[in-house]
RNA sequence: GGCGGCGUAGCUCAGUUGGUGAGAGUGCUCGACUCAUAAUCGAGAGGUCGUCGGUUCGAGUCCGACCGCCGCUACCA
Protein backbone atom coordinates (compact mmCIF):
# COMPACT_ATOMS: atom_id res chain seq x y z
CA UNK A 1 0.00 0.00 0.00
CA UNK A 2 1.72 3.17 -0.99
CA UNK A 3 0.84 6.99 -1.03
CA UNK A 4 -0.55 8.33 -4.93
CA UNK A 5 -0.46 12.58 -4.98
CA UNK A 6 -1.26 13.40 -8.29
CA UNK A 7 -2.17 16.28 -9.58
CA UNK A 8 -3.27 18.78 -12.94
CA UNK A 9 -2.15 21.94 -13.88
CA UNK A 10 -3.77 24.78 -11.96
CA UNK A 11 -6.00 26.03 -14.91
CA UNK A 12 -5.37 29.88 -15.60
CA UNK A 13 -8.69 31.33 -14.85
CA UNK A 14 -8.45 33.43 -18.47
CA UNK A 15 -9.65 30.22 -20.27
CA UNK A 16 -12.89 28.41 -20.18
CA UNK A 17 -12.66 24.54 -19.69
CA UNK A 18 -12.74 23.02 -22.88
CA UNK A 19 -11.77 19.43 -23.81
CA UNK A 20 -8.20 20.07 -23.47
CA UNK A 21 -7.93 20.74 -20.21
CA UNK A 22 -11.15 17.85 -19.37
CA UNK A 23 -8.26 15.48 -20.68
CA UNK A 24 -5.80 16.27 -18.50
CA UNK A 25 -8.09 16.01 -15.84
CA UNK A 26 -10.27 12.80 -16.72
CA UNK A 27 -6.67 11.09 -16.74
CA UNK A 28 -6.05 12.22 -13.48
CA UNK A 29 -9.50 11.23 -11.95
CA UNK A 30 -9.30 7.72 -13.55
CA UNK A 31 -5.25 7.43 -12.22
CA UNK A 32 -6.70 8.33 -8.30
CA UNK A 33 -10.01 5.85 -9.02
CA UNK A 34 -7.54 2.95 -10.14
CA UNK A 35 -4.92 4.09 -7.10
CA UNK A 36 -7.83 3.91 -4.98
CA UNK A 37 -8.94 0.22 -5.85
CA UNK A 38 -5.54 -1.05 -5.56
CA UNK A 39 -5.70 0.33 -2.05
CA UNK A 40 -3.59 2.99 -2.20
CA UNK A 41 -3.91 6.60 -0.12
CA UNK A 42 -4.64 8.74 -2.75
CA UNK A 43 -4.74 12.69 -2.69
CA UNK A 44 -5.91 13.88 -6.12
CA UNK A 45 -5.01 17.70 -6.44
CA UNK A 46 -6.99 20.10 -9.11
CA UNK A 47 -7.32 23.62 -8.95
CA UNK A 48 -7.21 27.58 -10.67
CA UNK A 49 -3.91 29.87 -11.43
CA UNK A 50 -5.45 33.31 -10.79
CA UNK A 51 -3.00 36.23 -10.76
CA UNK A 52 -1.13 37.74 -13.19
CA UNK A 53 -1.50 40.76 -15.39
CA UNK A 54 -3.83 38.95 -17.95
CA UNK A 55 -6.23 38.56 -15.27
CA UNK A 56 -6.14 41.94 -13.83
CA UNK A 57 -6.69 43.48 -17.68
CA UNK A 58 -9.46 40.76 -18.56
CA UNK A 59 -10.98 41.72 -15.07
CA UNK A 60 -10.79 45.78 -16.13
CA UNK A 61 -12.10 45.23 -19.20
CA UNK A 62 -15.13 43.54 -17.81
CA UNK A 63 -15.59 46.03 -15.11
CA UNK A 64 -14.83 43.51 -12.35
CA UNK A 65 -11.91 43.23 -9.81
CA UNK A 66 -9.48 40.92 -10.60
CA UNK A 67 -10.77 38.68 -7.33
CA UNK A 68 -14.64 38.77 -9.03
CA UNK A 69 -13.16 37.92 -12.34
CA UNK A 70 -11.25 35.08 -10.92
CA UNK A 71 -14.05 33.47 -8.74
CA UNK A 72 -16.28 33.68 -11.90
CA UNK A 73 -14.06 32.07 -14.25
CA UNK A 74 -12.90 29.74 -11.10
CA UNK A 75 -16.56 28.21 -10.72
CA UNK A 76 -16.82 27.49 -14.14
CA UNK A 77 -14.07 24.78 -14.23
CA UNK A 78 -15.05 23.55 -10.46
CA UNK A 79 -19.10 23.24 -12.46
CA UNK A 80 -16.85 21.02 -15.37
CA UNK A 81 -15.35 18.88 -13.18
CA UNK A 82 -18.02 18.27 -10.88
CA UNK A 83 -20.13 17.43 -14.12
CA UNK A 84 -17.37 14.97 -15.62
CA UNK A 85 -17.85 13.22 -11.31
CA UNK A 86 -14.05 13.99 -10.81
CA UNK A 87 -13.01 13.16 -7.52
CA UNK A 88 -10.43 15.15 -6.77
CA UNK A 89 -9.86 15.74 -2.85
CA UNK A 90 -8.81 18.93 -2.79
CA UNK A 91 -9.41 22.07 -5.29
CA UNK A 92 -6.41 24.80 -4.64
CA UNK A 93 -6.98 28.08 -5.51
CA UNK A 94 -3.21 30.50 -6.08
CA UNK A 95 -6.14 33.60 -4.41
CA UNK A 96 -6.21 31.84 -1.45
CA UNK A 97 -5.03 32.44 1.89
CA UNK A 98 -3.20 29.24 2.73
CA UNK A 99 -1.34 29.60 -0.69
CA UNK A 100 -0.36 33.13 -0.21
CA UNK A 101 1.73 31.83 3.20
CA UNK A 102 2.72 28.83 1.46
CA UNK A 103 4.31 30.96 -1.93
CA UNK A 104 6.15 33.34 0.65
CA UNK A 105 7.49 31.03 3.38
CA UNK A 106 8.73 28.82 0.60
CA UNK A 107 10.27 31.47 -1.10
CA UNK A 108 11.88 33.29 1.83
CA UNK A 109 13.56 30.35 2.52
CA UNK A 110 15.11 30.54 -1.33
CA UNK A 111 15.88 34.01 -0.57
CA UNK A 112 17.47 33.29 2.66
CA UNK A 113 19.63 30.14 0.99
CA UNK A 114 20.82 32.73 -1.42
CA UNK A 115 19.12 31.72 -4.59
CA UNK A 116 17.46 35.25 -5.47
CA UNK A 117 19.48 38.66 -6.02
CA UNK A 118 17.62 41.90 -7.42
CA UNK A 119 18.35 43.62 -10.76
CA UNK A 120 16.83 45.98 -13.27
CA UNK A 121 15.08 44.56 -16.52
CA UNK A 122 14.69 46.47 -19.15
CA UNK A 123 13.17 44.83 -22.77
CA UNK A 124 10.42 44.05 -24.79
CA UNK A 125 7.65 42.59 -22.81
CA UNK A 126 4.48 40.66 -24.20
CA UNK A 127 1.60 40.94 -21.98
CA UNK A 128 -0.27 37.92 -22.74
CA UNK A 129 2.69 36.21 -22.67
CA UNK A 130 3.71 37.94 -19.66
CA UNK A 131 7.13 37.27 -20.57
CA UNK A 132 9.97 39.46 -21.39
CA UNK A 133 11.82 38.78 -25.00
CA UNK A 134 15.30 39.55 -26.40
CA UNK A 135 15.16 41.67 -29.05
CA UNK A 136 16.57 38.49 -31.58
CA UNK A 137 13.63 36.57 -30.21
CA UNK A 138 10.83 38.86 -31.69
CA UNK A 139 10.26 38.56 -35.15
CA UNK A 140 9.87 42.15 -36.80
CA UNK A 141 9.26 43.71 -33.63
CA UNK A 142 5.90 41.15 -32.58
CA UNK A 143 6.02 38.45 -30.01
CA UNK A 144 7.02 35.42 -31.35
CA UNK A 145 4.17 33.63 -29.71
CA UNK A 146 1.03 35.91 -30.16
CA UNK A 147 2.41 37.80 -33.07
CA UNK A 148 1.20 41.19 -31.59
CA UNK A 149 3.19 44.24 -30.56
CA UNK A 150 4.99 44.34 -27.51
CA UNK A 151 5.66 46.50 -24.39
CA UNK A 152 8.76 48.12 -23.74
CA UNK A 153 8.93 47.71 -19.88
CA UNK A 154 11.86 48.32 -16.98
CA UNK A 155 11.53 47.31 -13.83
CA UNK A 156 13.14 46.36 -10.34
CA UNK A 157 12.54 42.55 -10.67
CA UNK A 158 14.57 40.11 -7.89
CA UNK A 159 16.34 36.91 -10.06
CA UNK A 160 16.37 33.31 -9.60
CA UNK A 161 19.45 31.90 -9.82
CA UNK A 162 18.63 28.96 -12.33
CA UNK A 163 22.20 29.03 -13.20
CA UNK A 164 23.47 27.61 -10.52
CA UNK A 165 21.13 24.58 -10.77
CA UNK A 166 22.08 23.47 -14.37
CA UNK A 167 24.60 20.73 -13.00
CA UNK A 168 22.17 19.52 -9.90
CA UNK A 169 19.31 19.24 -12.41
CA UNK A 170 21.25 17.22 -15.07
CA UNK A 171 22.22 15.09 -12.09
CA UNK A 172 18.78 14.44 -11.07
CA UNK A 173 17.80 13.58 -14.33
CA UNK A 174 20.39 11.01 -14.53
CA UNK A 175 19.67 9.51 -11.21
CA UNK A 176 16.07 9.29 -11.98
CA UNK A 177 15.38 8.29 -15.47
CA UNK A 178 11.98 7.56 -14.57
CA UNK A 179 10.60 10.81 -13.21
CA UNK A 180 9.86 12.52 -16.59
CA UNK A 181 7.95 10.82 -19.30
CA UNK A 182 7.57 9.90 -22.06
CA UNK A 183 10.92 9.50 -23.21
CA UNK A 184 11.15 12.23 -25.59
CA UNK A 185 9.32 14.49 -23.61
CA UNK A 186 12.64 13.75 -20.66
CA UNK A 187 15.17 14.90 -23.78
CA UNK A 188 13.25 17.69 -24.37
CA UNK A 189 13.61 19.32 -20.85
CA UNK A 190 17.38 17.99 -20.85
CA UNK A 191 18.06 19.52 -23.60
CA UNK A 192 16.68 22.94 -22.66
CA UNK A 193 19.11 22.78 -19.35
CA UNK A 194 22.23 21.28 -21.08
CA UNK A 195 22.11 24.26 -23.94
CA UNK A 196 22.46 26.42 -20.78
CA UNK A 197 20.21 28.02 -18.52
CA UNK A 198 19.60 31.45 -17.55
CA UNK A 199 18.19 33.60 -14.57
CA UNK A 200 15.14 34.37 -14.70
CA UNK A 201 12.85 37.41 -13.48
CA UNK A 202 10.39 36.11 -10.65
CA UNK A 203 8.83 39.11 -9.54
CA UNK A 204 7.27 42.43 -10.75
CA UNK A 205 6.67 45.49 -9.55
CA UNK A 206 4.30 47.18 -12.10
CA UNK A 207 1.39 45.15 -10.86
CA UNK A 208 -0.15 44.52 -7.56
CA UNK A 209 -2.21 41.53 -8.40
CA UNK A 210 -0.12 38.77 -7.20
CA UNK A 211 1.44 37.39 -3.94
CA UNK A 212 3.28 39.79 -2.11
CA UNK A 213 7.32 39.29 -2.09
CA UNK A 214 7.64 39.21 1.97
CA UNK A 215 11.34 40.72 1.85
CA UNK A 216 9.95 43.82 -0.46
CA UNK A 217 6.26 45.67 -0.71
CA UNK A 218 6.90 46.78 -3.54
CA UNK A 219 6.64 43.37 -5.87
CA UNK A 220 4.57 40.41 -6.22
CA UNK A 221 5.77 37.23 -7.20
CA UNK A 222 5.62 36.62 -11.39
CA UNK A 223 2.14 34.18 -11.55
CA UNK A 224 4.16 31.19 -12.86
CA UNK A 225 6.26 31.20 -9.93
CA UNK A 226 3.77 31.64 -7.58
CA UNK A 227 1.19 28.96 -9.23
CA UNK A 228 4.03 25.79 -9.40
CA UNK A 229 3.99 26.06 -5.37
CA UNK A 230 0.20 25.15 -5.44
CA UNK A 231 1.22 21.61 -5.22
CA UNK A 232 3.66 22.32 -1.80
CA UNK A 233 0.63 24.35 -0.69
CA UNK A 234 -1.86 21.80 -1.01
CA UNK A 235 0.59 19.37 0.36
CA UNK A 236 0.74 21.17 3.93
CA UNK A 237 3.88 22.85 2.87
CA UNK A 238 4.43 25.59 5.72
CA UNK A 239 1.56 24.65 7.28
CA UNK A 240 1.13 21.02 8.29
CA UNK A 241 4.84 19.58 8.39
CA UNK A 242 3.73 15.90 9.51
CA UNK A 243 1.27 16.17 6.40
CA UNK A 244 4.06 17.22 4.12
CA UNK A 245 6.22 14.65 4.96
CA UNK A 246 3.34 12.28 4.26
CA UNK A 247 2.96 13.61 0.87
CA UNK A 248 5.92 14.97 -0.41
CA UNK A 249 8.13 14.05 -2.70
CA UNK A 250 5.47 11.53 -3.32
CA UNK A 251 4.00 13.32 -6.18
CA UNK A 252 2.86 12.74 -9.90
CA UNK A 253 2.46 15.94 -11.92
CA UNK A 254 -0.25 15.33 -15.11
CA UNK A 255 0.86 18.25 -17.60
CA UNK A 256 0.63 19.31 -20.81
CA UNK A 257 3.65 19.80 -23.81
CA UNK A 258 3.19 23.41 -23.45
CA UNK A 259 4.28 23.77 -19.67
CA UNK A 260 7.70 21.37 -20.05
CA UNK A 261 9.87 23.86 -19.37
CA UNK A 262 8.34 25.14 -16.24
CA UNK A 263 6.99 21.97 -14.58
CA UNK A 264 10.42 20.30 -15.56
CA UNK A 265 13.06 22.71 -15.69
CA UNK A 266 12.07 25.57 -13.38
CA UNK A 267 9.84 23.71 -10.99
CA UNK A 268 12.49 21.00 -10.04
CA UNK A 269 15.17 23.79 -9.51
CA UNK A 270 12.90 26.08 -7.13
CA UNK A 271 12.45 22.91 -4.89
CA UNK A 272 16.00 22.24 -5.02
CA UNK A 273 16.75 25.81 -3.75
CA UNK A 274 14.02 25.37 -0.91
CA UNK A 275 16.17 22.50 0.28
CA UNK A 276 13.29 20.17 -0.99
CA UNK A 277 12.87 17.11 -2.88
CA UNK A 278 11.83 17.39 -6.82
CA UNK A 279 8.52 15.53 -7.99
CA UNK A 280 8.58 11.83 -7.80
CA UNK A 281 7.03 11.73 -11.29
CA UNK A 282 6.13 14.42 -14.31
CA UNK A 283 4.01 12.61 -16.98
CA UNK A 284 3.96 14.65 -20.18
CA UNK A 285 1.39 14.42 -22.85
CA UNK A 286 0.53 16.05 -26.05
CA UNK A 287 -2.12 17.98 -27.12
CA UNK A 288 -5.95 16.83 -28.40
CA UNK A 289 -6.12 18.47 -31.83
CA UNK A 290 -9.06 18.91 -33.97
CA UNK A 291 -9.20 17.95 -37.29
CA UNK A 292 -5.19 17.89 -37.08
CA UNK A 293 -5.28 21.30 -36.26
CA UNK A 294 -4.33 22.99 -32.74
CA UNK A 295 -7.67 24.11 -31.03
CA UNK A 296 -7.08 27.35 -30.02
CA UNK A 297 -9.74 30.21 -29.01
CA UNK A 298 -8.74 32.48 -32.27
CA UNK A 299 -9.45 29.49 -34.52
CA UNK A 300 -12.74 29.12 -32.42
CA UNK A 301 -12.27 25.26 -33.24
CA UNK A 302 -12.81 24.82 -29.50
CA UNK A 303 -14.63 21.96 -27.77
CA UNK A 304 -16.31 22.05 -24.75
CA UNK A 305 -17.12 19.39 -22.22
CA UNK A 306 -20.95 19.96 -21.86
CA UNK A 307 -21.82 19.59 -25.50
CA UNK A 308 -20.32 15.99 -25.45
CA UNK A 309 -21.64 15.15 -22.42
CA UNK A 310 -25.21 15.69 -23.25
CA UNK A 311 -24.87 13.76 -26.65
CA UNK A 312 -22.38 10.70 -25.17
CA UNK A 313 -23.21 10.78 -21.02
CA UNK A 314 -20.66 11.26 -18.49
CA UNK A 315 -19.14 7.58 -18.94
CA UNK A 316 -19.34 8.40 -22.75
CA UNK A 317 -16.94 10.85 -22.56
CA UNK A 318 -14.70 10.02 -20.23
CA UNK A 319 -13.96 6.52 -21.66
CA UNK A 320 -13.71 8.45 -25.20
CA UNK A 321 -10.38 10.25 -23.43
CA UNK A 322 -9.43 7.58 -21.86
CA UNK A 323 -9.63 5.05 -24.85
CA UNK A 324 -9.03 6.20 -27.98
CA UNK A 325 -5.56 8.52 -27.21
CA UNK A 326 -2.66 6.78 -25.79
CA UNK A 327 -1.42 9.14 -23.46
CA UNK A 328 1.51 11.16 -24.43
CA UNK A 329 1.54 12.06 -28.24
CA UNK A 330 -0.61 14.44 -29.55
CA UNK A 331 -4.10 13.15 -30.41
CA UNK A 332 -7.08 13.72 -32.52
CA UNK A 333 -10.60 14.32 -31.75
CA UNK A 334 -13.09 13.63 -34.13
CA UNK A 335 -16.66 13.35 -33.71
CA UNK A 336 -17.14 10.67 -35.52
CA UNK A 337 -14.11 8.62 -33.86
CA UNK A 338 -15.59 9.70 -30.87
CA UNK A 339 -19.33 7.81 -31.94
CA UNK A 340 -17.23 4.70 -33.34
CA UNK A 341 -15.50 4.30 -30.18
CA UNK A 342 -18.54 4.33 -28.45
CA UNK A 343 -20.70 1.86 -30.08
CA UNK A 344 -18.11 -0.32 -30.38
CA UNK A 345 -16.97 -0.61 -27.03
CA UNK A 346 -19.52 0.88 -24.54
CA UNK A 347 -22.92 -0.43 -26.26
CA UNK A 348 -22.09 -3.10 -28.36
CA UNK A 349 -19.83 -5.07 -25.69
CA UNK A 350 -20.08 -3.47 -22.44
CA UNK A 351 -23.67 -2.60 -22.58
CA UNK A 352 -24.65 -5.62 -24.80
CA UNK A 353 -22.63 -8.50 -22.65
CA UNK A 354 -24.79 -7.07 -19.71
CA UNK A 355 -28.11 -6.78 -21.70
CA UNK A 356 -27.89 -10.55 -22.99
CA UNK A 357 -26.23 -12.19 -19.58
CA UNK A 358 -28.84 -10.73 -17.24
CA UNK A 359 -31.58 -11.94 -20.38
CA UNK A 360 -30.75 -15.39 -20.38
CA UNK A 361 -30.31 -15.72 -16.31
CA UNK A 362 -33.82 -14.15 -16.19
CA UNK A 363 -35.10 -16.99 -18.51
CA UNK A 364 -33.00 -19.92 -17.48
CA UNK A 365 -32.68 -19.62 -13.92
CA UNK A 366 -35.96 -17.26 -12.81
CA UNK A 367 -33.49 -14.19 -12.11
CA UNK A 368 -31.35 -15.88 -9.36
CA UNK A 369 -28.14 -15.66 -10.44
CA UNK A 370 -25.67 -18.84 -9.90
CA UNK A 371 -21.82 -19.09 -9.23
CA UNK A 372 -19.23 -19.25 -11.28
CA UNK A 373 -16.96 -22.30 -11.50
CA UNK A 374 -13.87 -22.14 -9.71
CA UNK A 375 -11.85 -23.58 -13.07
CA UNK A 376 -13.85 -21.95 -15.59
CA UNK A 377 -11.95 -21.30 -19.08
CA UNK A 378 -13.07 -17.74 -18.07
CA UNK A 379 -10.73 -17.91 -14.79
CA UNK A 380 -7.08 -17.59 -16.44
CA UNK A 381 -8.11 -15.16 -19.18
CA UNK A 382 -9.27 -12.62 -16.30
CA UNK A 383 -6.42 -13.40 -14.21
CA UNK A 384 -4.68 -12.17 -17.01
CA UNK A 385 -6.78 -9.77 -17.86
CA UNK A 386 -6.67 -7.88 -13.76
CA UNK A 387 -2.79 -8.18 -14.28
CA UNK A 388 -2.63 -6.65 -17.72
CA UNK A 389 -4.62 -4.06 -16.72
CA UNK A 390 -3.19 -3.04 -13.67
CA UNK A 391 0.40 -2.77 -14.78
CA UNK A 392 -1.54 -0.42 -17.56
CA UNK A 393 -2.64 1.84 -15.18
CA UNK A 394 0.64 1.84 -13.02
CA UNK A 395 2.42 2.89 -16.15
CA UNK A 396 0.03 5.70 -16.75
CA UNK A 397 -1.17 4.10 -19.65
CA UNK A 398 -4.81 4.38 -19.83
CA UNK A 399 -5.87 3.25 -23.07
CA UNK A 400 -3.82 0.02 -23.00
CA UNK A 401 -5.57 -0.89 -19.47
CA UNK A 402 -9.14 -0.21 -21.14
CA UNK A 403 -7.82 -2.46 -24.01
CA UNK A 404 -6.90 -5.32 -21.70
CA UNK A 405 -10.01 -5.16 -19.94
CA UNK A 406 -12.28 -4.98 -22.80
CA UNK A 407 -10.28 -8.30 -23.88
CA UNK A 408 -12.18 -10.07 -21.08
CA UNK A 409 -15.31 -9.03 -22.77
CA UNK A 410 -14.87 -10.07 -26.15
CA UNK A 411 -13.20 -13.38 -24.93
CA UNK A 412 -17.15 -13.82 -22.84
CA UNK A 413 -19.01 -13.15 -25.79
CA UNK A 414 -17.02 -15.65 -27.62
CA UNK A 415 -17.32 -18.18 -24.77
CA UNK A 416 -21.15 -17.59 -24.74
CA UNK A 417 -21.68 -18.32 -28.56
CA UNK A 418 -19.95 -21.45 -28.21
CA UNK A 419 -22.09 -22.59 -25.29
CA UNK A 420 -25.67 -21.29 -25.81
CA UNK A 421 -26.83 -21.05 -22.68
CA UNK A 422 -30.09 -19.55 -24.21
CA UNK A 423 -30.59 -22.85 -26.29
CA UNK A 424 -30.36 -25.15 -23.40
CA UNK A 425 -32.82 -26.52 -20.62
CA UNK A 426 -32.06 -25.14 -17.40
CA UNK A 427 -29.98 -27.09 -15.27
CA UNK A 428 -25.69 -27.27 -14.11
CA UNK A 429 -24.93 -26.87 -17.46
CA UNK A 430 -26.40 -23.63 -17.66
CA UNK A 431 -26.18 -22.56 -14.44
CA UNK A 432 -22.14 -22.78 -14.99
CA UNK A 433 -21.88 -21.16 -18.21
CA UNK A 434 -23.99 -18.23 -16.73
CA UNK A 435 -22.18 -18.07 -13.45
CA UNK A 436 -19.35 -17.54 -15.29
CA UNK A 437 -20.33 -14.91 -17.65
CA UNK A 438 -21.96 -13.33 -14.17
CA UNK A 439 -18.40 -13.01 -12.86
CA UNK A 440 -17.26 -11.89 -15.66
CA UNK A 441 -19.61 -8.93 -15.39
CA UNK A 442 -18.84 -8.33 -11.74
CA UNK A 443 -15.23 -8.23 -12.67
CA UNK A 444 -15.10 -5.94 -15.77
CA UNK A 445 -17.19 -3.88 -13.26
CA UNK A 446 -14.45 -3.12 -10.89
CA UNK A 447 -11.54 -2.94 -13.54
CA UNK A 448 -13.67 -0.45 -15.88
CA UNK A 449 -14.87 1.42 -12.73
CA UNK A 450 -12.33 4.18 -13.00
CA UNK A 451 -12.94 4.95 -16.79
CA UNK A 452 -16.82 4.23 -16.69
CA UNK A 453 -18.07 4.88 -12.94
CA UNK A 454 -21.90 5.18 -13.65
CA UNK A 455 -22.35 2.43 -15.62
CA UNK A 456 -20.64 -0.25 -14.13
CA UNK A 457 -22.18 0.63 -10.16
CA UNK A 458 -25.69 0.14 -12.59
CA UNK A 459 -24.14 -2.97 -14.11
CA UNK A 460 -23.28 -3.84 -9.88
CA UNK A 461 -26.42 -3.50 -8.72
CA UNK A 462 -28.40 -5.13 -12.23
CA UNK A 463 -26.47 -8.56 -11.46
CA UNK A 464 -27.73 -8.46 -7.40
CA UNK A 465 -24.50 -7.36 -5.68
CA UNK A 466 -24.70 -4.50 -2.70
CA UNK A 467 -22.11 -1.55 -2.00
CA UNK A 468 -20.70 0.35 -4.39
CA UNK A 469 -17.98 -0.56 -6.81
CA UNK A 470 -15.63 1.89 -5.88
CA UNK A 471 -15.28 0.22 -2.54
CA UNK A 472 -14.05 -3.12 -4.05
CA UNK A 473 -10.13 -3.80 -3.83
CA UNK A 474 -7.68 -5.20 -6.60
CA UNK A 475 -6.28 -7.36 -4.45
CA UNK A 476 -9.16 -8.85 -2.28
CA UNK A 477 -12.04 -8.48 -4.68
CA UNK A 478 -10.66 -8.73 -8.60
CA UNK A 479 -10.20 -12.57 -7.85
CA UNK A 480 -12.23 -14.94 -9.74
CA UNK A 481 -15.30 -16.99 -8.47
CA UNK A 482 -16.38 -14.22 -5.69
CA UNK A 483 -19.77 -13.66 -7.08
CA UNK A 484 -22.37 -15.71 -4.68
CA UNK A 485 -24.73 -17.60 -6.12
CA UNK A 486 -28.74 -16.62 -5.26
CA UNK A 487 -28.59 -13.40 -5.89
CA UNK A 488 -31.66 -11.28 -7.63
CA UNK A 489 -30.51 -10.35 -11.27
CA UNK A 490 -32.17 -7.82 -13.35
CA UNK A 491 -32.87 -6.98 -16.65
CA UNK A 492 -32.62 -3.64 -17.60
CA UNK A 493 -32.61 -0.82 -19.99
CA UNK A 494 -29.77 -0.70 -22.28
CA UNK A 495 -26.75 1.13 -20.26
CA UNK A 496 -25.11 2.87 -23.31
CA UNK A 497 -28.02 2.97 -26.29
CA UNK A 498 -26.03 2.33 -29.76
CA UNK A 499 -26.20 6.25 -31.06
CA UNK A 500 -26.06 7.48 -34.55
C1' G B 1 22.22 24.94 -38.10
C1' G B 2 22.19 21.68 -33.47
C1' C B 3 19.48 18.04 -30.48
C1' G B 4 15.29 14.66 -30.24
C1' G B 5 11.19 11.94 -32.21
C1' C B 6 7.95 9.91 -35.85
C1' G B 7 6.74 7.45 -40.79
C1' U B 8 3.77 -0.73 -39.93
C1' A B 9 -3.26 -3.05 -42.99
C1' G B 10 -8.87 2.31 -45.13
C1' C B 11 -8.57 4.39 -39.80
C1' U B 12 -6.20 4.37 -34.62
C1' C B 13 -2.10 1.96 -33.19
C1' A B 14 1.05 -2.82 -30.78
C1' G B 15 5.45 -4.84 -32.17
C1' U B 16 10.82 -6.61 -25.30
C1' U B 17 17.57 -7.30 -25.78
C1' G B 18 17.36 -8.84 -34.43
C1' G B 19 14.99 -15.43 -35.42
C1' U B 20 8.93 -20.05 -36.87
C1' G B 21 4.52 -17.82 -42.42
C1' A B 22 4.18 -9.46 -39.74
C1' G B 23 -0.25 -8.44 -35.20
C1' A B 24 -4.77 -6.02 -32.29
C1' G B 25 -9.04 -3.06 -32.33
C1' U B 26 -12.12 -0.67 -35.72
C1' G B 27 -13.96 -0.50 -40.73
C1' C B 28 -15.16 -3.66 -45.19
C1' U B 29 -16.94 -8.63 -47.56
C1' C B 30 -19.08 -13.41 -46.77
C1' G B 31 -21.17 -17.02 -43.54
C1' A B 32 -23.49 -18.57 -38.75
C1' C B 33 -26.68 -17.41 -34.91
C1' U B 34 -30.96 -14.95 -32.93
C1' C B 35 -30.16 -14.75 -25.69
C1' A B 36 -28.83 -9.55 -26.55
C1' U B 37 -28.74 -2.54 -27.92
C1' A B 38 -29.61 -4.49 -36.60
C1' A B 39 -25.90 -6.33 -31.00
C1' U B 40 -22.70 -11.31 -31.02
C1' C B 41 -19.56 -15.38 -33.09
C1' G B 42 -16.59 -17.36 -37.22
C1' A B 43 -14.02 -16.87 -41.87
C1' G B 44 -11.81 -13.70 -45.48
C1' A B 45 -9.83 -9.66 -48.24
C1' G B 46 -6.33 -5.77 -47.28
C1' G B 47 0.51 -4.08 -45.69
C1' U B 48 7.22 -4.42 -50.97
C1' C B 49 6.71 -2.65 -42.16
C1' G B 50 8.73 5.84 -45.83
C1' U B 51 13.03 5.10 -49.86
C1' C B 52 17.94 3.28 -51.01
C1' G B 53 22.19 0.82 -49.37
C1' G B 54 24.95 -1.86 -45.52
C1' U B 55 26.03 -5.46 -41.23
C1' U B 56 24.24 -10.61 -40.40
C1' C B 57 22.98 -17.43 -41.52
C1' G B 58 18.67 -14.14 -40.68
C1' A B 59 16.15 -7.09 -39.78
C1' G B 60 9.92 -3.87 -39.09
C1' U B 61 13.67 -4.66 -35.00
C1' C B 62 21.00 -2.71 -35.70
C1' C B 63 24.24 1.02 -38.97
C1' G B 64 24.45 4.94 -42.91
C1' A B 65 22.25 8.15 -46.47
C1' C B 66 17.93 10.27 -48.33
C1' C B 67 12.53 11.80 -48.49
C1' G B 68 8.28 13.46 -45.62
C1' C B 69 6.13 15.18 -40.88
C1' C B 70 6.75 17.08 -35.91
C1' G B 71 8.91 18.95 -31.16
C1' C B 72 12.78 21.64 -28.57
C1' U B 73 16.73 24.95 -29.38
C1' A B 74 20.23 28.36 -31.87
C1' C B 75 21.35 31.80 -35.39
C1' C B 76 20.85 34.69 -39.68
C1' A B 77 17.75 38.13 -41.42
Amino acid sequence: MGHFFVTTPIFYVNDVPHIGHAYTTVTADALARWHRLAGDEVFFLTGTDEYGLKIQRAAEDNGRTPQEHADITSARFRETWDLLQITNDDYIRTTEERHRLTVQKLLQRVYDNGFIYSDTYEGPYCVPCEAYYTEAELNDGLCPIHDRPVEEMKEANYFFKLSEFEQPLIDWYEANPEAVGPDVRRNEALGIITQGLRDISITRSSLDWGVPVPWDDDHVFYVWYDALINYATAAGFGSDDDRFAEWWPHVHHLLAKDILRFHCVYWPAMLMAAGLEPPKALSVHGYLQVGGAKMSKTTANQIFPAELVDEFGVDGFRYHFLRDNSFGPDGDFSHEGMLERFNADLANNFGNLVSRVTTVVDKKCDGIGPAPRPDSPLASVAAEVVRDSAAAWEAISPSRALEHTWRLLRETNAFLEANVPWKADPGPEVDAVLGDALEVVRLACILASPAIPNATQAAWERIGLSGQVTDQRIADDAVWGLYPAGLTVAKGDPLFPRLK
